[in-house]
DNA sequence: GATGAATGAGCGTTCATTCAT
DNA sequence: AATGAATGAACGCTCATTCAT
């Protein structure tokens, strides 16, 4: 899923310094613009040329897939280990979203794709995180401070629509982190409605 | 911020009748696809040609503020209506949601719009909308139904957050309606954590 | 297969003008280079933009297409007209190469589209010479000019490689009509070993 | 003409092994391909890097110029033993068609470059050839088993238009040996019309 | 000397906008 | 006033050749 060099035949120093400059670029090209971007800027900007960017990435997909694996890799290790490293199920879960939100929600190519994950077939390197979040309902709903009948898939899609608002926001830490309370305070409410069947 | 045939010279019979068929083209075809459809396909939908289209929007925006202007205006007047007729506080703001995320929450351009009300210079035929909610929200505070440190902004913001999860779940009711259910809740949190301050 | 103008809504003076300038230098620069031009040298010599061009055409093959299809009916026309006025079997058979490679046979793409007539699918635009050749065939077999054991696809070959002939040798007319001669020489042979079973 | 080794200052052993390797591998894919191939994937095959190929042929036409330099010398050799072995003049010449058709033929390369020698400068490699047709086309004069007015430069060309025939029918060795027939039968006849002055 | 990574002009194609008819 | 044809910069991608390692 994840191409490291590490995994691969060593590269040249150069080759190596291009392939990561690359990437670098087209991490912050992707999180500024979305997965829109004209290939040119993202060459460009890592200072390479379009030959050079196409033997890395055969494909603008291939390089779209090698950025979104990174982030969403590293997004759920440090979930994951954010979660392992907290005590109490209810800061674990509103430390996971906290943390999510305030880190990887600025980077649009990354929200994009993580969107995706409800229409048509899901972008695998967004599963990575399904196993994060099951854990972190189980322990909740196990300690009694997340609603009974809220499943991971739910918590997911917040996690998703949450994201899209800190976009629409962009930068404006209180304004989604009142949304977020809102959402997490309604996770906990124990006796209200069921919710209604998918 | 309208551009009605009223506010300007009438037009001839049959260029009104084009204007209206544009308009309910491209109200269908920016629906189904969002924004970044060809200004081809509303021509052909409509039934008339890119010149004409053009003499009565110069710009592809104009079009699209055109038909955003009058969905968020029959928007907010169906809002304004059932929240008249709806005495029951909680009723009138669960039903605000349910009934725009059941009916605009499918318009892709509407939805794609009313988000950049947060980033940028916003569009403000969305504004629209504050009056209505900022009654609901009255009332509901004053009822003490809804959490006293919520804002008009909040519930605005909040708004955009959910039409984008209709959005990713294209259609999916009762997936939706979850996580409406679970925002609800939070809104009616009386004694949690207050909202951080924005 | 062919897309005559008479056969579709009649275009604008204009368009029409510029679609036959498309077909023109198109028919041109194919006979000129061959398949393999730049899309941007036709649209420059027919003093069009690209989206012009696109209009007109959808893809390249597409264009590719229309000008083969001309070219290969105002062939096949021509031949079968030929063959219609001619008595002579023989004359015919020989006219009508004589005349092929002597008009056709100078333009590279329609003698590469011939070509790939035996390797994978054939254009079907080819096959409006069969009819005419299989007649020529058989008028020439009964009068017991032409060897028994040729087949309509014998001849369909020779044109072929006639073709590619001309091409070779450039304008020389002298020179590939000496093939021509030995071919037809050899198709008179009636006492000669059986051609090989293919 | 060539660039055999013998003419130049010697290579390091291993560069010498590089150098054929190199030959081989173009050889191979030339005549799988023909000229249009990527120069990659003659590296690939080789096993050598770009570098490698470059430094040993400048040029992608001076690799493609030694290989077909080679091709057409062994050729010519092949076909010059084969020509002072057969006593028969109609049994060598046929022989000799009958050879080259089978064996280089399949070689898309050659046959291109082959082609090219009757248009623009041509590849003197190619010439090898004449001498050898040269002789045949004498003996066979001679000894009546060929029209006297059959030049080389005939039997050269006819050598082009069958190896062209043979690529276009792509192995289906049936097929071209018809056409074959035809020519040689073509080439037998004595008492014809005179073949055109070139 | 060998390597293979880097280059960049060029390919087929799209679409918001303009303008002749 | 209406039409729809024309425009051309920009997109994702390829490949002969060069040059740092």
């Amino acid at each position: 899923m994840v191409t490291e060099p590490s995994s691969r035949r060593p590269l040249r120093a150069d080759a190596e310094r291009n392939r990561a400059a690359i990437i670098e670029a087209a991490t912050e090209v992707l999180a500024e613009q979305g997965s829109a971007v004209d290939v040119r800027e993202i060459a460009q900007r890592s200072g390479v040329g379009m030959g050079t960017l196409y033997r890395h990435f055969p494909t603008k997909d291939d390089l779209l897939g090698t950025v979104l694996d990174r982030e969403f890799t590293a997004w759920a290790g440090a979930a994951r280990q954010a979660a392992d490293t907290t005590d109490d199920p209810r800061d674990a879960l509103e430390g996971f979203y906290e943390h999510a939100l305030a880190t990887q929600a600025y980077h649009r190519a990354v929200v994009e794709a993580y969107g995706d994950t409800w229409s048509g077939p899901a972008p695998d390197c967004t599963r990575l995180l399904y196993p994060v979040l099951d854990d972190l309902r189980a322990r909740a709903q196990d300690a009694g401070v997340l609603r009974a009948d809220v499943t991971t898939g739910d918590l997911a899609l917040l996690l998703a629509t949450l994201s899209h608002t800190v976009q629409l926001v962009a930068g404006s830490t209180g304004v989604w982190r009142r949304q977020l309370r809102i959402a997490l305070d309604g996770l906990g409410v124990l006796d209200g409605p069921p919710l209604p069947t998918s």
